[in-house]
DNA sequence: GGGCTGCACATTATCGACAAAGAACACAAA
DNA sequence: TTTGTGTTCTTTGTCGATAATGTGCAGCCC
């Protein structure tokens, strides 16, 4: 099977939400825009779409004959792509299970445990290589180099460099920068948050990301922007895999950044320096508390 | 033709420098460590050279009966990994010949016109990926992001961040530590070439890139080390195709080095900053200047 | 004239196959 | 007991093939 058409189903079973009985959908390039897939997919859906008696089809005209059920929909698994699939395995595996570090990483191994082909498997490891968990030998073996205390720490390290650098930017972004309406809309993203924390705290992942991204942006670096895909990735996978103190871990992390957040409004760079640190060393420290005894031990035995 | 056999070609070149007529090469484990293979490909060679008559081999005794001649050698560039030849080709295109910024990048165009495999340049894209001068459009092209001004402010940028921060932990180095020593050798090289320089100017690039890995070395940090990988590929590739002013270039930056190391040994942090800052400004300036007229106009243009 | 559809074609993502290269193991030689 | 060899098996690097997906062009409808 040469490729997994998981771009349709996920596409389809967006589509179906775009549903409404008695209207039509619109035309084959808008919905090419709102879905954000080819107009080859979009025809591929609205022919299935037939077939299932969704809708009936006639050049301009897409008329929706019945709303759709959940036996319309493909099952979520079917709609990930293989690269997901196999990043979930392969994170699954050198962050949870033992995993130790200086262990071989078998291509053909993985491949058949996660039941794709080599090729996919072979180029997910290239790609992830560049997280610096993982280490190629050529004509031979990948070795795990693990998720280990020394690995947090380099990354740590680089992080702060990182968002020193592009905090002071953002002091210096023009007034009428997009960046500052996000900004303020963000801030009240986290206080709504705040105020609700013990049933909302797991979002603030998400508001994470979505501040430290903002902040990178203004460096204005591709490669300090890129950097902080690894950030994402690792801090991702770890606290959802380790969700212990997560209420206080998170809660105490909002109030940071709306401090910070403030600190970046006064567009003063010692306030804003002073608030950076502030975060981020406490950060490095839930994240090395949160690194467990066997990452420790095996950091300590590791080369 | 499912691998190209390289390393056993490569392999087998540097084995016939080790033939001394009358002599008998060294047992096959060892050969292993010599030439850095495994043994099935020293058993090959051995083969291979039983065939053309350049041995006797019988268990133990591979007596030498002939020394080789200029016809024994693979020519060299069938010595050359795949990716060696996808990446000199690659980098070609996109530092010299009219590549824009913008441009698609076609993955079967670019197997036919090297001719190899889709898979080889699939994989070689991924990798070079990581140096922020292509971007992926998942399920569609590769898009060039070109080797402009921008790009080379942003790597110039990070370069400075590490490599204060390497040269400071440099300074804190035990007396004991290794590249002490390196770093009094590198001294001797650059004082040497210094004193020849009219004629070894060009043996530059290779100090600088040791003098420079062994700064960055000594951060402990891989993110660091490998962030210098794409520094020296840019560079290497970049000055390679472009060697006006080579000669006060080089003999300049030497001096500049002979400075830094100086400052080193003293382990005087002050001193040490203000010698980096003032050779990595000079690199910046040495880089921009010597970019063309032509990638600076399309810098302009793009986005 | 501007956007939409129909159609033909180009390109990517993925697989299985296979030679080159590496690795393991039992036995032989020193 | 250590080191080297013979042998067999495993794994990687590369290719071509093929369905999924994207892209471009000609004509059609408002």
């Amino acid at each position: 099977m040469p490729k997994q058409n998981t771009v349709f189903k996920d596409a389809y079973n967006r589509c179906l939400q775009l549903l409404v009985v008695g209207e039509s959908l619109p035309s084959e390039p808008e919905l090419c825009n709102l879905l954000g897939v080819s107009r080859t997919t979009v025809r591929s859906i609205l022919s299935q779409m037939v077939e299932a008696g969704l809708i009936e089809w006639n050049k301009r005209s897409k008329a929706v004959q019945r709303p759709p059920v959940k036996a319309d929909f493909f099952p979520e698994h079917e709609t990930n792509s293989l690269a997901e699939v196999i990043e979930r395995t392969f994170m699954k595996r050198i962050l949870m299970g033992g995993a130790e570090p200086g262990m071989q990483i078998n291509e053909l191994e993985l491949a058949r445990e996660i039941g794709v082909g080599t090729t996919s498997v072979r180029e997910f490891l290239i790609r992830f290589s560049r997280f610096g968990l993982i280490e190629k030998r050529p004509n031979s073996h990948w070795v795990l180099k693990g998720f280990t205390r020394q690995f947090a720490e380099e990354l740590i390290d680089v992080r702060e460099m990182f968002e020193l650098k592009s905090a002071a930017a953002f002091v210096k972004l023009p007034a009428d920068d997009p960046a500052w309406i996000e900004l303020e809309a963000l801030r009240r993203a986290h206080v709504d948050v705040l105020a609700d924390i013990d049933s909302r705290y797991l979002e603030f992942s998400e508001l994470d990301d979505r501040l430290h991204r903002l902040i990178q942006q203004a460096s204005n670096n591709r490669f300090i922007v890129d950097f902080y895909d690894i950030i994402a990735i690792v801090f991702h996978y770890h606290y959802q895999w380790n969700k212990s103190n997560a209420r206080e871990r998170n809660g105490k992390a909002i109030l940071e950044h709306l401090d910070y957040i403030e600190a970046l409004k006064t567009r003063r760079p010692d306030a804003v320096e002073a608030a950076c640190r502030s975060h981020l060393s406490s950060a490095r420290l839930s994240l090395m508390q949160s690194l467990s005894p066997a990452a420790l031990a095996a950091t300590d035995e590791a080369q």
